[in-house]
DNA sequence: TTGAAAGCGCTAACAA
DNA sequence: TTGTTAGCGCTTTCAA
């Protein structure tokens, strides 16, 4: 890198302290010929504040870390363009990793933020409840998105806002132990859920099956509560996040239960996934089995017959998730919930 | 942030001055008993050495910028994934940046970059040559990546690799001036359009149209050169990167032209477009149109019939990419181009 | 092999 | 309103 103007350079050939610059470069007092003199020379030298020095002088990195477990998941693409879209216009930086939502790969990545001095996350969580709780100790300022860590144990959740949502998510609630404190920005999954299963069910579908990915805890016990006891447990199959596993849990799924009449995938890959499988099997949709996808994607409407999805905001999410690590915020943030929408496209017909 | 140990608390607690420490730890020369001594400390207290440190003594920030057009473009996630993978091989720090295919928000982010005093940089560019000559010249190490900086002047393309690129996708050579040293990771696009150009051919279309995006000078060049003059300009449109302007190109080429009987969508957001606005105007692919995109995103399949499409490795560019910005390479280090492969798939059958 | 010391560019006390 | 000064945590001469 070539040699920049650094502070003294401007303060010498403005003829002041290198303090003064600092001030009047940072909107401190200053009588008003200083401040033009300074202002003018700055400019003349092209002169740019170095963050390193900064940083280093106020212990602290500025910008925020971004932790997503896929970006070639179009949703969490459209994440993260929120998250970009206000750290840009705060001037911030955005520190991104991407964690395949593997808790180690994640736990790596936190270390990699931690040596930077980066104190400010937004994170897709992958490992649990007792593996961020530490790093929240720690003083990093940490707001979930899109979901929250699972609870490690079931009679102590151990934190506040996995609490609060389970509850909102109609799980149930349990005794609030160790607060995670740090806000979360998720879609109302139960809303969105519940919405979906009503539909399929007016459309007098009864064998109705979920497709889950990983941390999609919240989306599952939506469905569960929608559905009602007692669940049918084999219509509730997992993929471990890659779209190999969702196709195989998909496709398994299908030829284990053909008597199953309706799905609803808890993601865009696993939309994806299930859409694959049932062509492959020779399903047809919505004849033989009708699909609802969360997560509205430009592709979902390029399908044919067209996607009949659950809409969250992706963008939004990221949006706000920014803006609230970036608030300086006083104690106990609390977290938000945005608003899903189902979408009625092609892909849901009557039970035949 | 709660207090993190430092160098001089692990000096303290070995008995030893802070250069040892730092010796140590940096693989340098100790005595086997201090540097075990001095490892069992860092180890203790958890001590982890602090990159802003470090950074502003050694004048430049680790890590590297990355700067796209559009996250919710998969294959940019292809190929942020992809310099996010080697990133992480190498422990190094990614800061990420979205440009809208924006010439000034780009310039805005290379200057959040330059006062972050990262040195390195992978770009998706926007601008023209000439906006990234001085960025180079500041000491900026920039590799692009999937296209070049556009040449300014016809006749001063001014740009070393771009020159041999376009060579390379057969644009006519130019004398070089002021070369542009950054190296390039691009794919064969010259290659892949000829391919696709070919194969409809074979197919029996003559008019066949190229619905371009920004940035994709090369491919549309090495669509002229497909084709052949004399070139029908009417079949050669333009959308401005967002999905309504791909729309709005895809449905006038359309209606502006009912005689063609095949396109080649130069890149996903584009053959998305197209597909949208043939089934808008009722046109049918393959029957009456037939349509092969760039890019091979896992959403192709889905569509019916699934899209033939030219396979562009989004991921290994970006791997390669991030690899070539890390090597502290010698001078003049020369640009990389990636195989491309037609799938061919449902999309394009014998012209009516 | 080791330690002392000098900064890297900046901000924040403190004085003037 | 200003300038002087003391570091932030680290690496790197330079001596010992």
């Amino acid at each position: 890198m070539e040699r920049r103007a650094t502070i003294k350079d401007v303060a010498e050939a403005a003829g002041v302290g290198v303090a003064t610059v600092s001030r009047v470069l940072s909107g401190g007092s200053a009588s008003p010929s200083t401040r033009e003199r300074v202002l003018a020379v700055a400019a003349q030298l092209d002169y740019r504040p170095s963050a390193l020095g900064r940083n280093l002088r106020q212990r602290r990195t500025g910008g925020m870390g971004l932790l997503v477990p896929d970006l070639t998941d179009t949703f969490y693409g459209q994440l993260a363009e929120g998250v970009l879209a206000c750290a840009r216009s705060a001037g911030e930086p955005v520190l991104l990793g991407s964690t395949g939502d593997d808790p180690e790969q994640e736990a790596d990545l936190v270390g990699m933020l931690l040596e930077q001095s980066v104190d400010r996350l937004i994170a897709v969580p992958s490992g649990d409840a007792e593996t961020w709780t530490p790093v929240i100790r720690a003083g990093m300022r940490v707001v979930f998105a899109d979901r929250v860590p699972a609870a490690p144990f079931q009679e102590d959740p151990g934190v506040t806002a996995v609490n609060d949502l389970m509850r909102l998510d109609g799980l149930s609630p349990a005794p609030q132990t160790r607060p995670l404190d740090a806000p979360a920005v998720v879609a109302d999954d139960r809303a969105g859920i519940r919405t979906a299963v009503r539909y399929l069910r007016g459309l007098g579908h009864k064998r109705i099956a979920f497709l889950g990915g990983p941390g999609q805890d919240s989306r599952v016990a939506a469905f569960r509560a929608a559905v009602g006891a007692p669940v049918d447990e084999d219509l509730v199959v997992f993929g471990t996040g890659s779209r190999d596993s969702a196709y195989a849990a998909a496709s398994g799924l299908f030829q284990s239960r053909p008597d199953l009449s309706a799905v609803v995938a808890g993601g865009n890959v696993l939309g994806e996934a299930a859409v694959l499988a049932a062509r492959e099997l020779d399903l047809r949709v919505p004849r033989d089995v009708s699909l609802v996808m969360y997560d509205d994607v430009p592709w979902a409407e390029l399908c044919s017959p067209p996607l009949t999805v659950i809409a969250q905001p992706g963008r939004d999410i990221g949006y706000r998730a920014a803006e609230l690590v970036l608030r300086a915020e006083t104690r106990k943030p609390r977290g938000v919930v945005l608003p899903t929408e189902l979408i009625v496209r092609g892909s849901c017909g009557p039970r035949r």
